[in-house]
DNA sequence: TTACATAGTTAGCAGCGCTCACATAGAGTG
DNA sequence: CACTCTATGTGAGCGCTGCTAACTATGTAA
């Protein structure tokens, strides 16, 4: 081990694995940098080597997130093996579903000041990753035919509006009026997704 | 007045416009109690007279921003006046409109927290406001055929989601990746929403 | 006038982010 | 091996926060 076992062995990685529960039980602002340094067994002080500041850190937590949840989405992917369109649709539900299961991780993983790519660098990796890897499955989709090409951009950024959106109304409470309390998730997912495959106008 | 002139006038309507100012300039975690007192020129203890903890006031806060986007979104739908579709639409321009005007006003007004309905007295009376308007829009569009009524609940959630997720990814900062920084909001809402009228799918 | 609820005050606790001066442990060098 | 240097940790402390307790002043009603 290179930078390890001076006096704690890895704290930073200590101190993300810390804030990452914290973050799970209490949410957002639930996180503080003395809670973690002691939950790392180190001095509140401590933190400040490893971290310039509670932002950094909060970063890193979303980053953590970030990678999380490509590793659900691949597993998804992979389980649906229906061809770029089908797996597209996978992404999606898997998606919404992380939020929903883990909604402070999410949270996290979404506030501005944490989620830019150079908050911190474990959070521009994961965005590099995450964004390959959808750039990858959307260019597949488009030269197989399964989606038109020329307005793909626009196309994409509605499902990833409606699957952000569909994630945040459930997280931010807004589930029980719309009644989606009682429905299964995966359920509620592929009605909307459907509903954007054939459109509003009715024919 | 009846209950006013006791020592500030209106201690309340103060406190919660400091709230509110302050959010717009700091964002969420930029609202203290003490400084809304400050700026209401009273004890950093008075606000608890008036709201129980942080949270009431926040949640007050978060109405205020409700009571102004209903505001815009009615003129906005009078100013179109193109039948409830059209009006439909309109809303939906004026909604992410108004997110990315105010961003940090459209912050607190999400946050699960401040949202919930009974959270404070202010926050039930936007939330049925912000619904009536909304479903009577809808109810008339479903009556003058415009929008298929039986899969009317889906369809709503649908709309709901894709513009609540275009504007949270406009404010979330993911504006930049999707190139949607140099084009007019206007044009990006109409876009998707044509997507979402027609439909993913090729034909 | 007196009694009372309302709306304000001051003082203070505990927790926070963050910084500073200091202590210590390992790596690199003569 | 001793010596230095830097990385990593500690403890104390500043100023901010949310919130409470005990007290005071004010307008209302009996």
């Amino acid at each position: 081990m290179s930078k390890s076992n001076y006096h704690h062995g890895d704290l930073r990685r200590a101190l993300i694995e810390a804030a990452v529960e914290l973050a799970v039980e209490h949410g957002p602002d639930g996180v503080s940098m003395r809670e973690a340094a002691r939950r790392a067994g180190v001095s509140t002080a401590a933190p400040y080597r490893h971290f310039k500041d509670r932002d950094e850190l909060m970063s890193a937590v979303a980053a953590e997130g970030h990678m999380r949840l490509l590793a659900q989405m691949r597993e998804a992917a992979e389980a649906s093996g229906e061809g770029p369109r089908g797996q597209y649709r996978a992404y999606g539900v898997r998606y919404v579903t992380f939020a929903v299961k883990h909604p402070n991780l999410f949270r996290v993983m979404h506030v501005a000041r944490w989620c830019e790519r150079d908050a911190s660098p474990e959070m521009a990796q994961a965005r590099d990753a995450n964004e390959g890897e959808v750039g990858a499955l959307i260019r597949r989709a488009s030269e197989e035919g399964e989606l038109e090409p020329d307005a793909l951009a626009t196309q994409q950024l509605a499902a990833h509006a409606l699957m952000y959106g569909l994630a945040r109304l459930y997280i931010d409470g807004h589930g029980e009026d719309l009644g989606l309390d009682q429905l299964d998730v995966q359920t509620v997912v592929e009605a909307v997704a459907d509903v954007l495959g054939r459109g509003l106008v009715p024919r």
